[in-house]
DNA sequence: ATGACGAATCAAGATATTTTGATATGAGGT
DNA sequence: ACCTCATATCAAAATATCTTGATTCGTCAT
């Protein structure tokens, strides 16, 4: 098993890579098949598989398989659970214990 | 000049790495010095030099200097943008041109 | 069953990130 | 000025990520 913040990291490694923020951009418009996205990105088969299987990991995308196609839309829940994520992820908490820079008297 | 990707990309690197999100939930509780974060995550100094660099790049976090210790804390500002931000990346908006999946009929 | 096509997987190499140890910089104190 | 300590930077090695081309898998049509 993973650490919590394996987990966590992996969700914001969707946003970590370029050709994934250009999908990215190019859902917000709606639902696409991924031989619309090869044809936009101007990337290969393969990559543009690479990085949908990141994506749809880290619950932001989801896929959607239809015949021989597959369609790649933002998920709302999983956006959703990023924004949540990161909103605790920085948002200070009072500690029980004093909280003090040992560094310094 | 970098793309606007990878200026995304490098914020939402602050989250992508387990050191670094194990360093921002330590200043959820407040404003940490480098030598107390050293050593409740026990990596070597450079170690976490070069994650801090990445950390206040990003805007997330800030640093200050107070004689030869850095203390370092949550920008809130630099959050709420990463928040922000996030929200643009998987708000769903609608084209003008006509959005036909070009792989069906 | 066979063939065609879209997408996933694999293996290799290319590139980027992270760790480590050594050295440099900068602030105080003597 | 010199020394000490905290942090930053550098260079090399270790590791992870990404790209590419080849192959495989799954769906549909014949």
């Amino acid at each position: 098993m993973n650490t919590v913040y394996e987990e966590n990291a992996k969700i914001f490694k969707a946003f970590c890579d370029e050709n994934r923020l250009r999908v990215l951009e190019r859902l917000r418009t709606g639902e696409k098949c991924a031989c619309v996205l090869i044809e936009d990105l101007g990337i290969g088969q393969s990559a543009l598989s690479y990085h949908m299987k990141i994506l749809v990991e880290s619950g932001v995308v989801s896929a959607r398989q239809e015949g021989k196609w597959t369609h790649y839309s933002i998920s709302e829940s999983g956006s959703a659970r990023a924004m949540e994520l990161l909103g605790e992820l920085t948002t200070p908490y009072e500690e029980r214990e004093a909280n003090i820079c040992g560094c310094r008297a």
